[in-house]
DNA sequence: CTTGTATATTCAGATATACAAATATTTCGC
DNA sequence: GCGAAATATTTGTATATCTGAATATACAAG
């Protein structure tokens, strides 16, 4: 299996959804997500950014379908949307594991 | 599981990888490789794009590992990494499907 | 309805990216 | 080495994106 070709109206979504998480502050939030909710400001206060770039980044992430939104009152609770967003960043993750460890053995090699 | 958390020094380089990932050019080709290698020329053909950006793009596929490059005479065959590379790709076309048919079904329903 | 806090949006500048046309490089055959 | 074909790179331009500052909106309390 695996090659069920992707049908070409979706790639421009396919790579819409790529492009969501082709940005560190967006992987920092997700990866702050991993431990549970957050809200807004408790993740501005976890990752360091403004609060307006948290907002947007936030807003990208929740467009595309990759966090929960929750209002608690006055705050505003957000969460990883599923166990699928954390399996794409750790597909990547192990690969670049794999391919740096590789190149080390390259480097001591010769 | 699942729960190993992204090393904030890896972060850029899987942002990178994403990036890679982002480009519905590079999808399109990504994807007309599931059917084995092709040249240069040949994606040229298949895609509709320009000599130049395709091989751009390849470059910039090839130096984030997802595909392969072998020269063979003037021709430069490029193919698939691995199998990670369609698993990263069916991953997200299989959340999209999914929430599409969710969204039309909510369309339908009221 | 007014105040105070949390979140979202707008605006402007700097940076990055895609694309096409032109040019350079690589490889083969002679 | 020279010419021809395939591939790679450079250049200019248009567009998109990130970021921070300022502003606007949403909600709770009184």
């Amino acid at each position: 299996m695996a090659s069920k070709p992707l049908r070409p109206d979706l790639l421009a979504l396919v790579a819409d959804r790529f492009k969501a998480l082709s940005d560190q502050a967006r992987l920092c939030l997700l990866q702050a997500l991993r431990g549970g909710p957050l809200t807004v400001s408790e993740l501005v206060a976890v990752s360091g950014m403004g609060q307006a770039n948290v907002s947007r980044h936030l807003a990208i992430l929740h467009a595309n379908g990759l966090v929960a939104r929750e209002r608690d009152g006055v705050y505003v609770r957000y969460s990883l949307a599923d166990e699928d967003v954390l399996k794409l960043c750790d597909l990547v993750c192990g690969r670049l594991e794999g391919e740096l460890s590789a190149r080390r053995k390259v480097i001591r090699g010769g």
